[in-house]
DNA sequence: TCCAACTACTTGCAAAATCGCACTGGTTTA
DNA sequence: TAAACCAGTGCGATTTTGCAAGTAGTTGGA
């Protein structure tokens, strides 16, 4: 990325993200949870490859959309944070899944985040970004309770069993 | 695309858009109002060229984002429209240029736009997408005034000069 | 202590996509 | 009738992708 194509803020977005695996790694970390490239590797849905997973982890870690930290227990495992830059993508994810869900032939397994996501609206997209906020930030939460991720989590795997 | 990858929202929408070029094309006829392939040639700030515009032209239509019909003033040009299922993008592409503007080196003049969509919010979209459907469907208007894309275009070229 | 399994990659290679640019063939305008 | 315009196509070079195999350090069990 030498140098960029326009200053419009929808093609620098396209320019960062516009391709086949980062916003999916992305919903891996945000959505499904995995942290570690072992963790994004095994359990992606896609079936990612090793070098574009290596590739994509060391862009996403340059442009400031995700963090590496070395894991206490694991001396080579790194565990990968989201930062506040990719968490604010949270909009953009929700309304992105309600189009895809609406227009694309999605499976309702795999639509059901999207949806609950989607009937959440706003105050809970807001809730999952303090969610992550905790989670990947290391903020100390106010709210008590299952996290929007939970809840989401467990909706997808009873839709699974 | 012969198969896609798995049936999840966010995969099979990054498996259409998410590529340097799509998203950019459609936000030129969405907020550009290009709708030739010479206007979306020799208008583009970011310099697609004629191969490339052409495939995804082509690939826009065959997914049913855009449809092609002829002009009658001119018997070789044709004119693209957005299809309902484009329209819906109307709030993927606020957010993700809110996003852009927020984060990147989006300039001025380009973010000029994507702010007072931002701030017109989800209403402003909805004015938006049915000045779409009165442009691109040929749905009859019942509102009066400016539309929502003139008065962004008119932003737009406010800050041009 | 040794070795197999696990971890996070890197490398090599072929296929596909992208790129800029020249060029084509029909249409309209002067 | 010539020049300009229109929507592409063809080509060769470069880049990206996808798959498979290999590497080097780490851990856990016998």
């Amino acid at each position: 990325m030498p140098d960029q194509r326009s200053g419009c803020p929808i093609n620098l977005s396209v320019e960062l993200l516009g391709d086949r695996w980062s916003l999916v790694i992305l919903r891996d970390v945000m959505f499904g949870a995995r942290r570690t490239y072992g963790a994004l590797l095994n359990q992606s849905d896609e079936g990612i490859s090793t070098n574009l997973l290596a590739d994509r982890l060391k862009k996403l870690v340059a442009a400031g959309m995700l963090t590496a930290t070395g894991d206490p227990d694991h001396k080579q495992k790194n565990v990968y944070s989201l930062t506040e830059k990719a968490i604010t993508l949270v909009p953009v994810f929700a309304h992105l899944g309600a189009w895809g869900r609406r227009w694309l032939p999605a499976t309702p397994q795999y639509s059901i985040r999207a949806q609950l996501l989607e009937e959440g609206g706003p105050e809970m997209w807001e809730r999952f970004m303090d969610d992550l906020r905790v989670e990947h930030l290391g903020k100390t939460s106010r709210r008590l309770g299952p996290t929007v991720a939970e809840e989401l989590q467990a909706a997808f795997d009873a839709m699974a069993r």
